[in-house]
DNA sequence: CAGTGGTCTAGACCACGTG
DNA sequence: ACGTGGTCTAGACCACTGC
């Protein structure tokens, strides 16, 4: 039954999924946390169950949440290998890479006219700055600069070991969900400063990657600018659809 | 109502998908063309519109069929705008490059070693090569080769003058619709006859970026190396979800 | 076993594009 | 006005998971 007063008119199922958003936002559902039946939810917004969902299955084509058949819908939590496998887009011939990283303890900073530009933050902000290399049996391969605006990220500063998959702290300790990114990639050849962290020389050809990341409603949570030395056969993965 | 001796337990609709697939890649239904209503698809398949829809759905999400609110429900088929926003992934700024290309006339010949693991083809089988220079203000920016199975393109070799975007003409021309793609990328140094051909000093940073399209049921059908110069603030763009 | 998501039905009305 | 896809209902049973 549709009521007489359509807010709007926007679909009744839409209304649900953003009411469950919300909830999530609050964080009245934690990550990972079971969220209630498609049956519990139709009762609670007065639909029948196919109109539940399709609330769900929004939610599930933007990853923020997660069907298990028999046991239930979970707010999406990400885990490493998870962040691997949506994330990591550097390959060595079929395997993905998996890199260790050594990164220096966030730093806090005004931000820079880019920074502000790329995370959409207003002059005066603060942004917490992480330089990291990362490294493969101990050869260093990626160069990183991450930029995170400070407000969001409260408390992170005070890690000093960070693991080389960061949306999880992101999600546990901050409370800050990363559903997309954009990655802009170029070629570039290595400075000297880069290549002494890299252990290359001078002028290598290297992938530029920038990404910037964003959380629930498109907001941008982090920039990073990856430097990447691939050896022999490793690449850049991209799925064209 | 399921039928008591269910062919292999495999739900209803994705019977129904398959079924409406093999139309498609027979031919029967041509790219652009109108395809029955779900109503219609429902009835000749004895399913519910809820059933039929759901087939469709998959369809949609697949890239082989498009829905037209109103309208109806067609084949897909590729335009050179829709070629560009799901295929063409260089950027300058924040407008998609769109490119003219000077290509060769394609060259029969025998698959080399790579051509064969690429697309997936046995000893002896030949392809079609097509070596071409696409530009941007007559600037040349992108030095491309590329491989067909010689098998799938009938008559293509006929073709002197072929268009920047290639999928419309594959799959007008050769009924090969081409529906996803990967592209491994890295950076590399121009060598000389690179330089040459792109107007460029040997030894400047390129983006190589190595294509394989697939057709339906995930068959290779072109493979493509492209080496791009990218000046100023040109990237490849890639979206992460 | 009970409860979940996954599939399926047989209807209904709405929103949209074309004639 | 008509036919399309888009939304929605109120049921049903199946397949899977954990207890």
């Amino acid at each position: 039954m549709t009521s007489p007063n359509d807010a709007a008119r926007r679909p009744r199922y839409l209304q649900v999924r953003e009411q469950l958003v919300a909830r999530i936002q609050s964080g009245a559902w934690a990550p990972g946390q079971l969220i209630p039946s498609e049956i519990d939810i139709a009762k609670q917004f007065g639909v029948s169950q196919g109109t539940a969902r399709m609330a769900v299955t929004a939610l599930v084509a933007e990853n923020i949440v997660t069907r298990r058949q028999g046991l239930g819908t979970f707010v999406y939590e990400h885990t490493r290998e998870d962040e691997l496998e949506r994330f990591a887009r550097v390959f060595n011939g079929r395997e993905r890479i998996d890199a260790d990283s050594r990164s220096w303890q966030p730093v806090p900073a005004k931000a820079s006219r880019v920074e502000r530009r790329e995370l959409d933050l207003v002059a005066g902000c603060k942004v917490l700055r992480i330089r990291r290399v990362r490294v493969r049996d101990d050869i260093p391969f990626i160069l990183e600069r991450i930029s995170l605006p400070e407000a969001l990220f409260p408390g992170l500063a005070a890690h000093h070991e960070l693991p080389d998959m960061l949306y999880g702290i992101y999600q546990r300790a901050c409370a800050v969900m990363v559903v997309e990114a954009e990655e802009r990639i170029t070629a570039v050849l290595a400075d000297r400063s880069t290549a002494k962290a890299l252990r290359i020389a001078a002028g290598t050809p290297l992938l530029r990657i920038e990404r910037v990341a964003r959380a629930l409603q498109g907001k941008p949570v982090e920039w990073r600018v990856s430097l990447c030395h691939l050896s022999a056969d490793a690449h850049y993965l991209a799925r064209l659809k």
